[in-house]
DNA sequence: ACGGCATTTGTTATATTGTATCATGCGTGC
DNA sequence: GCACGCATGATACAATATAACAAATGCCGT
């Protein structure tokens, strides 16, 4: 059996405390936390769910800003950069960090009924990748984990 | 240490070889392994590295194929349900599989300074993924781990 | 406060990747 | 041969992401 920590997203179901959070953390980094890229954050968090990059665009619209995609993918590149945003190359979403200040590897769940996304952090896979990587002799440097099925919630109702 | 095996792509060194194995392969399922569908697999296999869609279809058109993008996607989802190629959803590239015929979790190490791709098959890797999405209740139906890094040649090199 | 510098954002245009839709071809089996 | 199903063609378009240069904004030393 694995090491192995579930989070059900707890972080992102309450915006708030992790915008208070962010907000601290680049206050003690010195980090430029703009009006943008705080906005930006934000729309991501309240998403509760993986959003994409011209999904963000318009909620910044309905907000009144006039903003074009290359601001929305600046914002989300510092944002990854930051580790406060994981990017989902397989749906090109993106959504919060669960933990962004425990740097930590993190597997995906990509439930292909519902969309849901769950992020976990299982030692053990983190583990047999660092091992196999070294083993070929590769130094790693972001180990992406996207596993593409059904959830719990769907297989138990059928829908998959 | 992990079981670990390590291919380093020789089936695609050889195309031919590869060819050959798709076509008995086929002749031997019975499902239809038209000109089209060779001939953009056997592009790929003589890429010799992860392609693009788009050159695929240039490609094609370098043989006085007029081809729409379409044509090629659609191939290259039939090829991956039938597991000779693997898409890299972080590089938007394809790749021809290593070892189509025998059924395996396959992760790949992608190099950020030269670009080459490395697929290796790690059973640790698997297991531990296996077991992770077990212990949240997930049923798995593909999973994808593509390991962004340095390779061992450019580290050497200290291109990186 | 001011000027110079680096970083961030705006603006415009474009590149890249991937799909929808309907028509046509083409082989297989009756 | 012809009806059916699958594969491909043709046309158009959607979705995702980046390039290049200009303007603004904050930071820091003086």
């Amino acid at each position: 059996m694995s090491v192995f920590a579930h989070h059900t997203h707890d972080f992102a179901s309450d915006p708030d405390t992790a915008l208070a959070a962010a907000d601290a953390f680049f206050q003690k980094t010195g980090v430029r936390f703009t009006p943008l890229r705080r906005r930006v954050f934000e729309i991501i968090l309240r998403a509760g769910k993986p959003i994409g990059a011209y999904d963000i665009l318009e909620r910044l619209r309905d907000h009144g800003k006039i903003a074009a995609p290359i601001s929305v993918y600046r914002v989300l590149d510092f944002l990854i950069e930051q580790r406060f945003v994981h990017r989902l190359a397989t749906i090109n979403a993106y959504m919060a960090c669960v933990t962004p200040e425990d740097p930590h590897a993190a597997q995906f769940l990509i439930c292909q009924s519902c969309g849901s996304v769950t992020e976990i952090s299982d030692q053990a896979v983190d583990k047999a990748i660092a091992e196999g990587a070294r083993t070929a002799g590769f130094r790693v440097s972001y180990p992406l984990v996207e596993i593409m099925g059904v959830c719990a919630d769907c297989a138990r109702d059928g829908k998959a």
